[in-house]
DNA sequence: ACCCGCCACTGACATTTGTCATGCCCGGGC
DNA sequence: GCCCGGGCATGACAAATGTCAGTGGCGGGT
């Protein structure tokens, strides 16, 4: 028996997805979390053999949560389960040391298989995703460029995000100019949805 | 037995919600589809009595194909299945006829039930969220400023937008300031987001 | 000790942006 | 017929934004 925790904050694919796995004959899922936190305390609690954890998840974040897992509870493998596949997300999981990479666009058979590969000891990744992941190669932006850009999301004015990060508006200025030439955008609002989309933020 | 549709276009959460809802004694899953198109095509061809419809899909969005199944299959009735429970989806969900409107949030039993009150001829839908649509009031944007917003939300400069549109800079100028004002935003891109977030898009 | 990259800041500059007043055309309601 | 709201446009103006050059501090290599 394959013993499994899912973590994912939307309650109703978190019961489908236990629903799904828990008909196949090998897999048990020995408990669920819906959020970061909850995860790596149920790892605690229950030590599953795979911990099957979606990115998107409120407070602590599900590459987090896997880096957490990583560290303190070596003997679970983690998969991370999400929406987006892009290439920053799963250069990060990997950096997490997780042992899956699945989206959700993926067949249903595919997820009990990765779950007995993983279990088994391989590594589980979407070719086409890892190989974009490698060309595009890694994040370009500087901590404080990720920073800016990031309270650049909300849309607020310059002013706000130097407030918000107790800076100097030229500062920021600064910082964001150097953001949207390296990610070849013509607006900060461009360099954000650039970044978030590659999985950089 | 009521016989359910299912779209949506995340194949993985698709056939868990498939599989959860299979085990349940009264409901028989007779379609999948993952875009709005198949879904509409689906119940054609299976005649299903209640279709669980998403809101995100590439193509025909769910919104659209649940206002084309009520009008071409009034014998079918919609659950609108959606990750974000922005209180315009739910405006517009209701326009188009759907009789019940569901968040992935909700605990999984609710699911099924929605489905046997929905089947039933009941109406079933979040009374928060109801109340938050209907005080929230009907988006106040015209069809123009919906289109700049749009257009805007990709992060191009206001040039970029004009040429989209085929209009002048100045008028996109104008329809932005306006749609910043009754947003209540301070900058075109929180506008866009305000206006992503109420579902306005 | 030296160089280099990142961070933080300043000041200056040319554009872009948001706002406002004004005008014209159209279609719908009274 | 008249008025009103919406779409489109122009022109002008203040403010915000993006870019650049230059300063200094800090820490990590070699």
């Amino acid at each position: 028996m394959i013993r499994v925790l899912i973590a994912d904050d939307q309650a109703l694919v978190r019961g489908a997805l236990a629903s799904m796995l828990g008909l196949e004959h090998d897999i048990e899922i020995v408990a669920q979390a819906g959020d970061g936190d909850a995860a790596v305390a149920a790892v605690a609690a229950h030590s599953p053999d795979v911990a099957l954890i979606d990115v998107q998840m409120p407070g602590t974040d599900g590459l987090t949560a896997a880096a957490r897992i990583g560290r303190e509870h070596p003997s679970c493998r983690v998969i991370i389960c999400t929406t987006f596949g892009r290439p920053g997300y799963l250069a990060r999981a990997m950096a997490a040391g997780a042992h899956g990479f699945i989206v959700k666009d993926a067949p249903p058979e595919q997820l009990a298989d990765a779950v007995r590969r993983v279990a088994a000891g391989l590594r589980v990744l979407d070719p086409a995703l890892a190989a974009e992941s490698l060309s595009h190669g890694a994040c370009p932006l500087t901590d404080r460029e990720r920073d800016v850009l990031r309270a650049a999301v909300e849309g607020g004015t310059i002013r706000d995000i130097a407030r918000s990060l107790h800076l100097t508006d030229g500062t920021v200025r600064n910082h964001l100019s150097s953001a949207i030439g390296k990610t070849g955008a013509r607006t900060r609002a461009e360099a954000a949805r650039i970044a978030e989309d590659k999985g950089w933020l």
